[in-house]
Parts: C-alpha cells; sequence; structure tokens
DNA sequence: GATGGTATGTAATACTATAACATCCCTTGT
DNA sequence: ACAAGGGATGTTATAGTATTACATACCATC
C-alpha cells in the first residue's frame, strides 16, 4: 500500500523515479515512500520521526531501514541533511533534475526561521563561489561546503505574533 | 592540580581568564581545564573525549559537567562547535579579544581537511555578507550562520600520503 | 538451480545530549 | 555568627541520533 501524498508531492516522486531510472538506481517502494514523507512535510523531518511514521504500515522497521535509504537518498541528491537540526529536507534541484545529468550533491544555503522552524533552500552562486575562493586562498580546496543560517524569514517578520506549525525552535 | 598545556596555550587560558574577569564571567578551574584541553588539540574535540580526559583528574566528572561547561564556553565566545563533526574548538579571536568587549559569538568560517581532520578557522567578512546579502534578497534576517565546508588542506594536498595524526574522516 | 548482487530484516550497541534534582560554597546583608 | 540567595558542580537517569554486524529475501541471468 502506497501511501498517498499531495499532488506535488507525487509529481516531484514520479519525476524522481525517473531520474533514478534513467541512471540505473532503483528508486524502490521504500525510498520512494520515505523521500515523500520527507517532500510532503513543511519543515524539516527527523530520522526517527521518519522511523515512526514507517511502521505504520511496515511491521519490521528499525533505524537501519531509514538511515539506509537516506544514504541512498543523500547519494542521489534528492534529499539534504540540514546538520543544525539533524533533520533531512527534500531537494527540489535534485527532485527534477535531467534525467540525463550525473547524481551528484547540489551546492545549497539553507535558511532556518527560528519562529517558525521551516527552512528555505537557496542555490546561490556567489556564496559558493566567494566561500570557494576565500578557501582557496587559505590554501584549501572545498569538495562539499554547509551552510545553514538561523534567522527570522519573511512571513514571521510580518507576522510577530508567531504561529508555529512545524515549529522546531520557539525561543 | 592543574593541567599543564602547551606554552601557547598556557598564554591563550590566561587571556582568556582576563577576559572573563573583565566580563564578570568565572573562568573557574574546571572551565579552564576543559578550555585547555580544546585549545591544546590538533582537532576538533568531542565531548566524550572531554570528559575521558577530564575523567582521570576529577572523579565525579559526568556528561552534564562537560556539557554545562562548553555551553559557557560558547557564551563566553571562547570555542566554536564544528555541527559536522559534532565537536569543539577554540577560538583565537575569542580567546584574545579586548577585555572590554562584550562576549559574542563571531561569525566564522570551518574548513575541515578529509585527510588530516584538522580545521581551520576563517573569519572572512565577504563570506558573511554575501550570504547576508542573499538572504535578504530572500526576506530572511540572519541571526547566526553555520558555514562549515569539507576538502584538502594545503599541506595534505602537497603530502598525497597522508598520515592521520587526528584523523577524523579518512576515506 | 547455482551464482551473485542489491535490498531489506533484525538485534544489539555506540555515540551525543539533556532533564531533574541535590549539594556545595561563597557573598552579602543583618 | 548566620540566614538568604546565587552560582557552580555533583549525581542519576533518560532522551535522541546513528552505526555495526549478521541474517534473509528477492531477482537477474547464466
Amino acid at each position: 500500500m502506497t501511501a498517498e501524498f499531495s499532488r506535488r508531492t507525487e509529481a516531484l516522486l514520479n519525476r524522481a523515479e525517473a531520474i533514478c531510472g534513467h541512471r540505473g538506481a532503483n528508486l524502490t517502494e521504500l525510498r520512494r515512500h520515505v523521500l515523500g514523507m520527507i517532500l510532503d512535510a513543511a519543515s524539516p523531518t527527523g530520522a526517527y520521526d521518519l522511523l515512526d511514521r514507517l511502521r505504520q504500515t511496515r511491521r519490521g522497521a528499525a533505524p537501519p531501514t531509514v538511515y539506509r535509504t537516506l544514504e541512498f537518498l543523500l547519494e542521489q541528491g534528492l534529499i539534504h541533511r540540514v546538520e543544525r537540526l539533524s533533520a533531512f529536507v527534500g531537494c527540489i534541484a535534485g527532485c527534477t533534475a535531467d534525467p540525463d545529468g550525473e547524481s551528484h550533491t547540489h551546492a545549497a544555503q539553507f535558511l532556518i526561521c527560528r519562529t517558525c522552524g521551516r527552512v528555505v533552500e537557496m542555490q546561490d552562486h556567489d556564496v559558493s563561489s566567494v566561500l570557494a575562493r576565500a578557501a582557496k586562498d587559505a590554501g584549501f580546496i572545498i569538495s562539499t561546503a554547509t551552510i545553514e543560517a538561523e534567522g527570522l524569514c519573511s512571513t514571521c517578520r510580518s507576522v510577530p505574533s508567531a504561529r508555529g506549525r512545524g515549529n522546531r525552535m520557539a525561543s
């Protein structure tokens, strides 16, 4: 039994499945299910949240079930890990990439709202290149970079009375 | 009995103690000891590493002992947490700051070498400001940012036969 | 129907971090 | 002296995140 996700999520899942197919990777039902839960969530989702929900339909689910699945999705560039939250978010760019392209991790930056807990993903080339440049000046060649900012999103700025759907970090 | 650290570390500790004094903060022997271990290490140090070493001279040490101490040192800007490693490094800028200045966290960027595990701290203003600008364009006001890059340091680049003192991430 | 590879199941454990409450010790006002 | 208050640390227990190691299932294909 396949879980039901929003129409948008289902569309992304189909896209991701096609991408994996072109790469020879196998987006199994389990992987599709986990990716769907992540894409469908308003905020980053923790591994054990995913596990709890997985168990509702999958009796034998255990931590390795989830972590192996997350590893696959990370490798395929379909999700990102948000270090500061130990949680995972979908990567729209990864889920809508050129099917002929390589699987790869995208250089992304995350903006985490302290009030509503939502996370916005940027893929700002200037940020990446300025960092790469500064690192190079220090004799360092970057492979991957984690860039995560915490602060206040535009919505929460205009609505000071914080409502907290998905809130993970109210003060 | 105060642990013995390198001359450089002792100098930084004295500086840090003076800074705390000016702020009305109390760099106790425990805090000084933990800060010394962190400053003395070649690579970021985990909380439980610190705990194990603390126990050699401090019978009742337990996780809260370490985490409370780390919290204090973070608040004083004397150390940083490296998210990708769940580990802690000293902040030279924080340990040599103007004693009259406020305690504050510095906007720092970390370069983590995959081969030797060492971490270099940058405080590159361009990186911070380009990120702040990009975030602002997305309607987001940044409070703090985590910027951590993984790659290859200049030393390990010139010595391909990786020696791994303090290595936490050999491939 | 044997072989090999990918994917998943299962049990146990390691690693990281916090909660909650008790105690100690010092300062300061009386 | 001593009570009151606050900061620092001790102590026990538990929560939260992640990995190891080994077993099994499934599928392709020769």
